[in-house]
DNA sequence: CTGTTAGCGCTTTCAG
DNA sequence: CTGAAAGCGCTAACAG
């Protein structure tokens, strides 16, 4: 049946056409003929004939319309998110994506780097592993491949970056627990070595500053980001002297395990204690009020990467763009009774 | 600074050597002096030479080391973690993967698995969208491709599938329940017309024939297979005459929106209503006891589907093998106080 | 053990 | 508008 790939010569040969005629048909050339176009496209059609990207790719200079994206927990629902944001605005445009998990593993991220190149990636989208250098970039960027830095910033590397302004957003978060009333605010989950976690610290203490309230180190209590951190960490805030009323979570996994703890202690989460979480994938799917969150839109967030990938592989050799703050960040406070909606986005 | 691509000529030239002995080295035949090899391997770091597998597998029969994976929805954590399961064995076997989202379309899933052909990926896996039809895979299997499918199955399609027992899975879930001494079980969440679906019930039905209980049409509740459908179908089986007092959920995000549906009434999952959900996604991270589940282990299901693909690739032409019940189906106990903790597995 | 010689399937001048 | 010829970067015989 299959008896070899069939090719160009194969389809020319059937058509009565020659090699390079098939090929301007192959790429939509207003240069042919209309009766001799629908002539070929029969003939591929019936042979089923498949398009050799490889070939092509290898013979122009042209990209190989693929692009390359790399997440750091692909577990972690927020950057499952992020990758179904690409994917659509990547396979809008006719590209394909290979997508890798580095699990946080640098080496896991450095070989991934590797091949995705042997393959001849057209551009990265990478979320990268903690401890990952500028130098990292450096082949990459050479080569002229452009990259797109999400959710984590590596500072030096000359690349740009998709960032969402985590600072804004955790002080915007305190000043709503404020309004409320509270005046003993912990800040819950998150490793303290990440960038990100510093930016929302930083805005967490902008936001106590500007609700002239005090901050107590005793009230930042560092764990896992993830459900059973958040339920670890809300028993460890549990013990201090002076007990906080409200938490601001580092994520919005963290924010479903603190609720989880405030429950085993039976206390209502939104009602006895006020939880305003980052992120927001589960909530997002829940129809069930249960906590406050900043929402970061992941998905959203994607997308702008990609597009933004776009632009740099059309664009030939484009400066790295910086962006911070470009997703939505919302307050959606979805929690107690006694509490009504408020939103806000940040300037775009 | 980067004039032109560095080529293996280019390498040869600087090495002293040809071309093919470049190509030795690169491909670690044994052919090669040592002395020789070590040369050829500075050269190629000094350059900062990429390797370009396009031109490699143009040449070769070999295959291009590239895997196709879609999904029919990255955004529900099960298929995530099915990808990262897949990605582990890709990973280390020294692939890449191609991954996508279906979204559930059929039209997109179609271009997806054309596109991934025209890079010439050496496998596919696959988690149909709902309406694949045999024929699709027609040309993928004609032209050699190894293709597997996971969690849904296509009747006639002559490839290789991986599935869970869904069947003797949800049997054995009901005989849990029966065993607590429950006899009004509803069956909620998830779309009736697919496989999975129709499996699930199968079993239910069989779970509740064994336990010598009637089967009634009325606590059978279909919902979209989300948080927000378990909310929708608990509401709903609350509003039957003779009331359930144990449910098995289509899926865990089912399972977690009924939970949420019986907070919402003051009933606490696990004491006052029992709740049993497949599958294990949520939960598995989740570190409070929230229900009883029925575990599908989506990570190590991807990462035999890789396996078996793996398995077919390097077999060159394998027959298609149908695998069910390959995957660890564990009802873990982990909701109210008064149950005791119950595991099995399948046979493998 | 190393060099020479052909192509893989496609695009692309450059002439008809 | 179509055909002939060259070559992308690599591997695969086959000689040296």
């Amino acid at each position: 049946m299959s008896k070899g790939r069939v090719t160009v010569v194969d389809i020319a040969h059937a058509a009565g056409v020659s090699k390079s005629t098939v090929s301007l048909v192959l790429q939509g050339s207003p240069l042919v003929n209309e009766a001799t176009r629908a002539k070929v496209n029969a003939v591929i059609r019936d042979l089923g004939y498949v398009y050799n990207r490889a070939a092509a790719n290898l013979r122009q200079t042209a990209s190989s319309k693929i692009i390359g994206i790399v997440v750091n927990d692909l577990t972690n629902s927020f950057f499952a998110e992020l990758a179904v944001g690409v994917d659509m605005v990547v396979q809008s445009a006719g590209y394909v994506q290979f997508l890798s998990n580095t699990g946080e593993s640098i080496d896991r991220q450095r070989e991934v780097i590797a091949s995705m190149r042997e393959h001849g990636i057209s551009g990265l989208i990478i979320s990268p592993a903690r401890g990952t250098e500028a130098a990292d970039f450096k082949p990459l960027v050479a080569s002229g491949i452009p990259v797109v830095l999400t959710v984590r910033n590596i500072s030096g590397a000359k690349v740009s970056s998709l960032l969402s302004d985590n600072r804004m957003g955790a002080a915007q978060a305190v000043a709503h627990l404020a309004g409320l009333g509270h005046r003993r605010i912990a800040f819950l989950g998150g490793f303290p070595d990440t960038a990100v976690f510093e930016d929302r610290l930083k805005g967490f203490r902008d936001g106590l500053a500007a609700a002239g309230l005090p901050f107590a180190e005793e009230l930042i209590v560092g764990s896992a980001p993830s459900r059973a951190g958040g339920v670890e960490a809300i028993e460890r805030a549990m013990l201090i002297a002076e007990r906080p009323t409200a938490a601001l979570c580092f994520n919005d996994a963290v924010a479903f395990g603190v609720c989880d703890g405030l429950r085993a202690r039976r206390m209502e989460p939104g009602a006895d204690f006020a939880v305003i979480g980052f992120d927001d994938v589960i909530e997002a799917k829940t129809a069930v009020p249960a906590l406050t969150t900043v929402n970061v839109d992941p998905q959203g967030m994607g997308r702008r990467a990609a597009q933004l990938l776009m632009k740099q592989i059309n664009a030939g050799k484009a400066e790295p763009e910086a962006i911070v703050g470009a997703v939505r960040l919302v307050v959606r406070q979805s929690c107690g009774a006694g509490m009504k909606n408020q939103q806000w986005r940040n300037a775009v």
